[in-house]
Order: structure tokens, then C-alpha cells, then sequence
DNA sequence: ATGGTAGTGAAACTA
């Protein structure tokens, strides 16, 4: 079977309840997992989704804050959710879909703008985050899985519009990367999008705050998916949707495909 | 060096 997959930081699931569905209908991923929902479980508008064919959900929900959701069209069942660093955040949860592929989906902590965790909190929870995501997957390599999510890393200098601009900016400063980098090499993970898409500059993220993002393109590739070996080579058609991030109401992420033969 | 925008929820936090 053949089945393709999207993951999308949605800045609120509940105000932009429309433009889920719109992806649902335009591009009809057989699996959306979503980040950033902003919402409780409780009250995630289902209903909506269901009626396109979403019918299956796992999900961890908050209010106000973080929050992680997967949408499938193919029977999946929950599999497991995991509070890295012990933040009390709903950051992680895992689905396993009827062919037995299990699917990961994180929302990593941005990690406050100072990358140094002497002065800032929050970048030292963003690697304590990675590490024990690393001490996770190695103490067990993970099978015919894929991890997908807003990383809130962009890895490579071709994932950022200025590598030398950004290497004191949270998101690629050397040791984030690093840490992110221990976190593939324990699950053995491959990059699928860039195993697709090797070469060029490549985003999924443009902050609000620019004056044209289109025009200025100042992005980062923070939203990954990623694929165990033993799958690895039955992915293909990896895309960034970009044309999202300029739909009405935008959430400053948008989504990230992939498909795979199995 | 600073400020620019957005979401939640009704001030201050997070991104």
C-alpha cells in the first residue's frame, strides 16, 4: 500500500478549524499531524475532520499552549505519549497505523531567543528535550517508523537564508544542531525530505513579523520528517506546500509532505 | 540594538 503524509504546525487548530479542512479536501493527505494545536483534546473540532475521513485521531492537548494531534484516514491506534524533560507539556504522541508503521509526532521546544543556557531556561529545556528524545530511541532502535514535527531546528545552511546570520539565532546555533543531529544518529533516522530534495535552499517556517515574507523569503526548514532505514527507501514526493503560508489566516508554518510504498 | 506580528484570553506569556 501506498499512503502519503503531512505534518503542519498549525498555530491553533480551533481558529484555523478552516484551513485544516481546506488541506484536507485540497491536498488529502492520508495522515496529518498537527503541532501547536493550542487546545485540549476535548475540544478539538472532530466532527469536521471525521466528515472528510479523518476518522481516526490520537492526540495530547493543553490550553493555550503546545499540543500535538494525528489525523488518519487509515485505522491507527495510539501508541505512546512521552513528556520529555518533564515540562507538564503535550509535545509528543504516537499513532500505529493498521500496516504497522508507527508514527511520531513532535513539537520540540523553541528554546527563547539567547542560545545559551547559562542566561536562558528555556534553551537549556530545549536540549535537555533532544537528549532525552536521544536516550529514548537508543535504548531501543526504533522499527518501520517515522518521526515528523515542528523540530524547531533547521539543520543545514541551506535551511536557513543566511547560515552565517543565523549561527547565534535560536533554531541554528551549532549545539542545538549537534544535539539534533545525536537524536537521528541514536534511532538511525534519515532525513526523508532531504533525501528527496538533496540540494538548495528549502523552508517551512517564515515569521509573522516580516514585512513581506514572500518577497523577503527569510525562512527556515524546522519541520522535518524523518523515516527508519528499514522504510526509508520506499519514500518519495517530499514537498513544503509554501502556498499555505500565503492562505488567509495563515499560521507562519507551512506543511510538509511525504509519500510511502509499502 | 531594536522591533516588527500572532494566539490565548483578558495581562502576560509564548513563539
Amino acid at each position: 500500500m501506498s499512503f502519503t503524509l503531512a505534518t503542519w504546525n498549525i498555530n491553533s487548530v480551533r481558529l484555523r478549524e478552516g484551513l485544516v479542512r481546506k488541506l484536507m479536501e485540497e491536498e488529502a493527505p492520508d495522515v496529518l499531524c498537527l503541532q501547536e494545536c493550542k487546545s485540549p483534546v476535548e475540544k478539538i473540532p472532530l466532527e469536521g475532520f471525521k466528515e472528510l475521513g479523518y476518522t481516526h485521531m490520537v492526540a495530547r492537548g493543553q490550553k493555550g499552549y503546545n499540543g500535538v494531534a494525528i489525523f488518519s484516514k487509515i485505522p491507527m491506534e495510539e501508541n505512546c505519549a512521552h513528556d520529555f524533560a518533564d515540562l507538564g507539556h503535550a509535545r509528543h504522541v504516537a499513532g500505529t497505523l493498521e500496516n504497522g508503521v508507527t508514527i511520531h509526532n513532535f513539537y520540540v521546544p523553541a528554546g527563547g531567543d539567547v542560545p545559551d543556557r547559562e542566561v536562558n531556561e528555556k534553551f537549556g529545556q530545549k536540549l535537555d528535550y533532544l537528549t532525552q528524545m536521544r536516550d529514548y530511541f537508543k535504548a531501543e532502535a526504533p522499527q518501520k517508523s517515522i518521526l515528523v514535527g515542528d523540530l524547531n531546528i533547521a539543520p543545514r545552511e541551506d535551511d536557513v537564508w543566511s547560515h552565517k546570520q543565523l549561527l547565534k539565532i535560536v533554531s541554528h546555533a551549532p549545539i542545538e544542531v549537534e544535539h539534533l543531529h545525536d537524536t537521528m544518529e541514536a534511532g538511525k533516522w534519515v532525513d526523508i525530505t532531504r533525501q528527496d530534495i538533496p540540494e538548495g535552499l528549502l523552508y517551512s517556517w517564515w515569521s509573522y513579523r516580516a514585512r513581506d515574507w514572500d518577497a523577503a523569503d527569510k525562512g527556515r526548514r524546522l519541520d522535518h520528517i524523518w523515516a527508519t532505514p528499514d522504510i526509508s527507501n520506499a519514500a518519495h514526493g517530499s514537498r513544503v506546500l509554501r502556498a499555505a503560508r500565503g492562505w488567509e489566516k495563515p499560521s507562519d508554518h507551512a506543511p510538509v509532505f511525504a509519500t510511502f510504498d509499502l
